[in-house]
DNA sequence: CCTATTTCGGACCATTTTGTCCTTTATTAG
DNA sequence: CTAATAAAGGACAAAATGGTCCGAAATAGG
């Protein structure tokens, strides 16, 4: 459904918006260490949600990631998704066509419809918040 | 949402159903001239469609790929994306966990779970024959 | 039986995705 | 200013996916 990078990049933006509810910033090793994801790598994704502003970044000494606490609700999936896996989710058909909508449908078109609008509209309306939630009462895991 | 592989398979079979109504075999050839896809990657995808018994094969002259017409209507969308893809579809959690159930559910399953659901839903129930009608009424398209 | 046809199947190549390493740049503290 | 720290970013390596090529096996017709 979303390639490695995007489920990295989930998982380390509900990390960092933990964290910065509680304290302050933390560092791609602490990142990595607690998502359970190679580390350089995880550097690539955290660089791109960096430049798509959906996370902060400072270099140096006790620098790290990190998320204004006014954000963390409006953050939301859908962003996450396009800032490392581009539209593909939302615009892609079932069967790979690009020249496939309502006026010149390919042959599943209309059953994947209501799936695919359903996936947008969970990923448009879920939150950082929504999902740091569950982290902090020990109901969820991110590793 | 598909590999590649999985999105010719689809298109190939439902080719293969509209054919087999018809007339007779229909050749490698003429699907990948039909569904717009690699001669020899198609192969292969056929060749794992015809060892999944989903599909049925006759080599030499006149031979060709065919299924049997009272079957047309038996063979579902889920079969062909197993046989393909395997059953990452269903089982898989959207953040790529291996441990993840209702039990012990991740960030994101309670999100997931009733699109995933839709999905399965509609993969185990939709069938060739539901998707090669279209393509004879010329409402659809296969490339 | 021979030949043409068509799928089967193994080996191989290309591209994309995933992952690593190392140098540069920014920042903070002493 | 210097040293230590941590992200940025380029170059490269490994693995997975997508795709090609060619010979072998099956089969039908003459």
């Amino acid at each position: 459904m979303f390639s490695k990078a995007c489920e990295y990049g989930v998982k380390a933006a509900i990390f960092i918006a933990v964290k910065s509810k509680q304290e302050n910033r933390v560092s791609l090793e602490e990142i990595a260490e607690e998502i359970n994801s190679p580390i350089a790598f995880t550097a690539k994704v955290l660089q791109k949600l960096t430049k798509s502003k959906i996370i902060g970044s400072v270099r140096g000494p006790a620098g790290g990631f990190e998320i204004k606490n006014n954000r963390i609700a409006k953050i939301k999936l859908s962003q996450i998704v396009i800032a490392i896996d581009g539209n593909s989710v939302y615009e892609g058909c079932g069967l790979g066509f690009n020249n496939c909508n309502d006026n010149k449908p390919c042959v599943i078109h209309h059953k994947f419809k209501p799936i695919r609008t359903d996936l947008k509209h969970m990923l448009e309306t879920t939150s950082l918040r929504d999902l740091s939630k569950d982290i902090n009462n020990g109901i969820s895991f991110l590793k």
